[in-house]
DNA sequence: AGTACATATATGTAGGATGCATATACAATG
DNA sequence: CATTGTATATGCATCCTACATATATGTACT
């Protein structure tokens, strides 16, 4: 044993040290597998069971086969991948992926809004670990915070 | 002119500098208005409509009042923000929110887990920059990835 | 030949997050 | 008394995603 086979990998889940009173509750970008995707499309052709390996590399723990075919498709359908079907090699039968322009088009125009997205993120971080936000009352008629 | 109210604003939504074709592709976090909401309950109480105007100053445009609403309406309901009404200043009743205990717990949690996050955000940023994947064919028998 | 397992793709269903439209009400201002 | 700003809220539709489940092929082993 030891080999792992990601049918295996994707029946755990951990809870995480905090109890199942915080499940669910990380931080997680919407839409993030359709980006980390064409990354990996981007350089080497590929299919979904070893698309699902590559992710897994990422931070992705076990991602769920059922959301990563649905969403191949559907990225098919809007046009940033293109498949065919292989069947030389041995095994069932791949549906192997690639990007096309309009896909690369896609990453790229994700990229930038990526570096807008952590600005936020640092503007969070800097909030969350230093002093309250410094450009408070600016109005004295409003003036009506509580301090705690 | 120049003051311009929440009302206004929330009318207006920038499409971008790439026309319609990529509406909605922006790397958007998933429940981000939650720690932003806790982050500045942290400090001040505050109600909804002062809220939007300081998750503005965070890179939310825009946010949905109905959202926002909705949203604290939610987290009172799991624990994690408390209300009272004030009628005290002038013009309609406020609903005053302040944390709880719970809140500070949850706010702290999604901090770390935001870390864990900005890895992952890193390790695109490598990889979207530089080279391709470095430990590919690991497995000869499984080599056939088509190099483009 | 038969059984188990790894490989490979796919759909049905349900729930949660969120955008947009819309409704309601109070207070100040002219 | 009409308009605007302040303030909160619900209904509906859509998207995203987790979970469960179905199906099929090839390989290894007995």
């Amino acid at each position: 044993m030891e080999e792992r086979s990601m049918n295996d990998e994707r029946r755990e889940r951990g809870s995480g040290p905090w109890g199942k009173e915080f499940r669910g509750v990380e931080a997680r970008p919407r839409n993030w597998l359709v980006p980390v995707i064409l990354l990996s499309l981007r350089d080497w052709n590929s299919y979904g069971y070893e698309l699902m390996e590559r992710a897994a590399k990422f931070g992705f723990e076990a991602i769920n086969p059922g959301t990563l075919y649905r969403t191949l498709r559907q990225m098919e359908k809007e046009g940033i991948v293109k498949s065919t079907w292989e069947t030389s090699k041995g095994g069932p039968a791949r549906r192997m992926y690639s990007i096309t322009d309009a896909g690369r088009a896609y990453l790229d125009f994700w990229a930038k809004s990526l570096e807008q997205y952590q600005q936020m993120m640092d503007t969070f971080f800097r909030m969350y670990t230093g002093r309250p936000m410094r450009d408070e009352p600016e109005d004295e008629e409003r003036g009506n915070k509580e301090r705690r």
